[in-house]
DNA sequence: GAATTAATTGAACGTTCGTTTTATTAATTG
DNA sequence: CAATTAATAAAACGAACGTTCAATTAATTC
């Protein structure tokens, strides 16, 4: 046999990508085959080979599509204004919808990455720390404010980034909670953490003693 | 050749289970071959087996020592007291010191679940989520007490734990910050995050409107 | 409707994988 | 010091892997 009936190009490449998310975010790169991806799509091994040169170059267009993806989502969603409360409000929520939105696609991009080549892997990770120098500049400049109590801006960057991924881990839309919920949440979450006022801008945090821990 | 002067069984599998967690946390379970793990001990890979039927073996064994190990420590750190922030503070310590300490072994009980068989995946899980269990009833507990404002139990649970787990990731032994310096912010963006008051037990929390943001 | 291009199949290649088997030597026991 | 046990090496197994190549058919172009 050869070329199908119906058989289309653009189809089939979005076909294996779709299907390749899904397959390494359950199995794992290293553990899925070419051959597996294939049967998922319909097609034999050899087929996948006309839209991408290797498997590795496939996992590497999914992650750089991602992380693009991710970088727009973010320049689509950032406000106008400078109030660092805001910024941090609308980085937050921008950060969990687009990861519950897509789980298995940043899966893959947090736990594939050492299958990467290592310019590849430096490439990607160069558009991973950009994207949470956004983060570090929010928290900067809320607590050059005194909007923000931090103690060390990375750290904390990294803690907030870390839980907020984490959603992605145990939330399965459809059950206890609802993406609005937990939006809320860890927007409350977030807040409390970095020890932000309400007061915008000049005011100064007059935070009385003891009625916050902060050890 | 046969069997090589010195050669000791005990010595042998202690150096597998090392060779083990360091290559699997450096390449990933199914990216380690038998052979390569050999080589790093010095030995054939027929000799692994002696010490583990399978690969699988080998890898369920790593995972469930080291859950064991986490559950061992929290039971010695655990405090007698009762009051839930100095519960909180020892569960936050003793989690980072753990993870910070074996941060390979916990790369690859968190990374690896995958390649787990059903039964043996349920068993780790099980073993995680009565950790886990631990810190939502601390948190309850100050829930209850009026110490802790906390909007969802096992939400906060969850993100506590992907925020300090997440130390692994990005923390390097010997780098900018200590130990004890991140152990301290941590404990200080918990306390915050689940809004602990300074009183202990049976006073409300009286926080006042604008103090601190509630979205 | 002939020529060209696009899309795919089926078979094969060499390599590597986890694992097993058998033989061999070191250490221990009586 | 002979017999036994412990620990390994060496070689081989079939299966699966990523990838390539030639052949073949569908769709498109002129």
């Amino acid at each position: 046999m050869a070329r199908t009936t119906g058989s289309d190009g653009e189809k089939t490449e979005a076909a294996v990508r779709e299907a390749a998310v899904n397959l390494i975010a359950r199995l794992g790169y290293e553990a899925m085959s070419m051959r597996q991806l294939a049967a998922e799509v319909g097609v034999q091994a050899a087929a996948l080979y006309r839209y991408f040169p290797t498997k590795e170059d496939l996992l590497f267009t999914l992650m750089r599509e991602h992380m693009e993806g991710l970088q727009q989502a973010w320049s689509m969603a950032r406000p106008a204004a400078t109030d660092p409360v805001g910024r941090l409000a609308a980085y937050v929520e921008n950060h969990i919808a687009f990861h519950i939105e897509r789980r298995h696609a940043t899966h893959v991009s947090n736990m594939e990455l050492r299958s990467l080549s290592h310019e590849r892997l430096t490439q990607i990770l160069k558009m991973r720390t950009a994207y949470e120098k956004e983060l570090r500049m929010i928290l900067r400049d809320g607590a050059e404010a005194g909007v923000f109590e931090i103690d060390d801006t990375g750290l904390t960057a990294m803690a907030l980034i870390q839980m907020m991924t984490g959603v992605i881990v145990w939330f399965r839309p459809g059950e206890r909670l609802s993406v609005a919920e937990v939006t809320a949440s860890y927007l409350s979450m977030t807040m409390r953490l970095v020890g932000a006022t309400i007061s915008h801008g000049t005011a100064r945090p007059t935070r009385r003693a003891g009625d916050v821990v902060a050890l």
